[in-house]
DNA sequence: GATGAATGAGCATTCATTCAT
DNA sequence: CATGAATGAATGCTCATTCAT
């Protein structure tokens, strides 16, 4: 019964995307406590079901933050690569980034772990690896960008804006302005460096 | 007779220092998750001591990482005010917050959330006001700080600092030159603000 | 396949009822300071079950009580309205309720705040209002039982009852036999009433 | 030093006597779940010097109860002997009794635990003793009390009376009526009896 | 594949009682 | 005698994960 077969692979399809979908809505309107029951009563599935899928609560969490990452690059990515000046792609990509975290509390989180250990495939950071990259090298040549800047350097900015965000240490479009600042050309970095 | 009574006072006193400086050791090798009977084994004192000095366990992390923090700060208030040149005043506070940090796996987490919400008294983040707003005057003064820099974008560097160095994001020291690059005087901070 | 379905909800509802019964045991033998963790291991289930079933210690006794006050109910309705004669309806029921509690240490505590503030659903005193008030009614028109006669009576003597057996503070037949005389018709209460 | 020695035993007997005072208040206002530390403070002494008093938090809670009870005794003792009327004795006992038990959310329980079983010495049992007999043998003499009365049918009636009023289980002076009727004089006790 | 009942280690916190000073 | 810091067993409850159906 190849139709019955496929069929189950549709269905276990849909529930994976639900549930990836419930658990981007719970993490971010509660934050990364939310339980893995909660997730699947309000995926309308058993809980053996998200188990199936992710088969750790860490995996659920960086599953959805990285589908939510992915969702931010693919809009900041529209927007910054038809921006028609490239001073301003590195704005609106941070600050694209900014908004998202500002709404999502349980976002914030996974984020800043994004931006530590790479893990093999699929991840955060490589999603933003690319974008930085082309940003960074056309503010270089537009003049609008260090020659030294890196795309860790976005990472750690990245990583900082969500903590800044979670925290609410500050306004973080202050900081958004802070990090372009120091990205820009002037003076050579600190000596020391 | 003052001294027997004095006598367990200072115990007690003995006791809580105990406490507060085994819970350090053990947050900055295990992180923040550490279970209070541990840090009461570790202490060497019943789990019910530990209580009795911090009346919750969120209490006794905010009182070892307040204790931490000015420790940090103590000695960067040596190194900073003595330095001949003002200009690297920041320079030294952010790099020796950095290097506690580094060696402290659970402090950061604390320092970030202390960046957060201002408690009423005796927190972490009115600890560095004076040494912040000093170092900044001083350096606004020498030219080498830009005019609107703010103690809050301190506490913000210092709370994307404990994040990227909490999660590895990237090399912490090249975060501060840029931080540092960011608070130099320059153009001015991007035309948006 | 409502069977396997339907098997686990057996299951469950067999968990439910063999806590339901150890408890009862346990709190009639121990007193109703008994542990979870001495229930859960009675019925041979882990402790999460217990939860699961009970979401609190406080509703598992008072589920245990209520079951076991049903119990007694359901006994005693029916010698109460198989008697031939009215007059020794209440008799009866307040013997049962006495020689039930007599045999169960905890079960008096727990019918003695059942007797307070009545609950929404499902409480011991709705159980025990049909029968007696049933049972009043008869014995008013029977001529033994006193026409200003109330359910809230039986209420306050069940209540006190439970106090005596508990307590041992004197013979508890003596009391049931006090409290019948005082339901019986005669001169009217006391002027003041 | 005789006379340090007296002073200390004087101070000692003031410490006692506080503790006890406040422990009554503590009991009356809070109900009988009051911890020893507490007890301590208000009464301004050491722990350990409650315990000194009072090896055992139950012998706190009876001896307070105890005392209290006296003070109960002694006012009723005042009222009914100078009844004129030997038929409301027991009504101004009863009620007098209730007035403060419905005042003193922590008394109840331990009159009516102090209602069970006897202790060698002092107890509340044998303080209603004398009263209750005496105002049970007038009754009887003005033909107002049933001939086979016992202080223990009032033992347990007060025990009830207590259960009552903490449960609030209905309106107990309803119940004090009911005692009252069921100890006069009339028909016989039921059959059984 | 889906379900959800069961699991049970883990955890923060309480409080009567002891005992060195 | 008074003190109060120390004790630590006890307790109610949580939740990620497993597995029989």
């Amino acid at each position: 019964m190849p139709a019955s077969r496929s069929k189950s692979r549709t269905d276990a399809e849909r529930n994976r995307a639900r549930v990836l979908e419930v658990a981007r809505e719970l993490f971010a309107e509660l934050g990364d406590q939310v339980q893995m029951a909660e997730v699947a009563k309000a995926a309308d599935v058993g809980i053996g079901t998200v188990y199936r899928h992710f088969p750790t609560r860490q995996a659920l969490v960086e599953a959805a933050a990285q589908h939510r990452f992915a969702e931010i690059l693919d809009f900041a990515r529209e927007r910054c690569l038809a921006a028609p000046d490239p001073g301003v792609g590195l704005d609106l990509l941070l600050t694209g980034i900014g908004e998202v975290l500002a709404k999502d509390r349980g976002l914030s989180g996974a984020i800043e772990s994004a931006m530590g250990s790479a893990e093999p495939s699929g991840d955060s950071r490589t999603a933003l690896e690319g974008l930085a990259g082309t940003l960074l090298d056309r503010g270089r040549a537009a003049g609008s960008v260090r020659d030294d800047a890196t795309v860790t350097d976005v990472y750690m900015i990245v990583c900082g804006l969500a903590a800044v965000i979670r925290t609410g240490s500050g306004d973080w479009r202050r900081f958004v302005r802070l990090a372009l600042d120091a990205l820009r050309p002037g003076r050579p970095s600190s000596p020391t460096g």
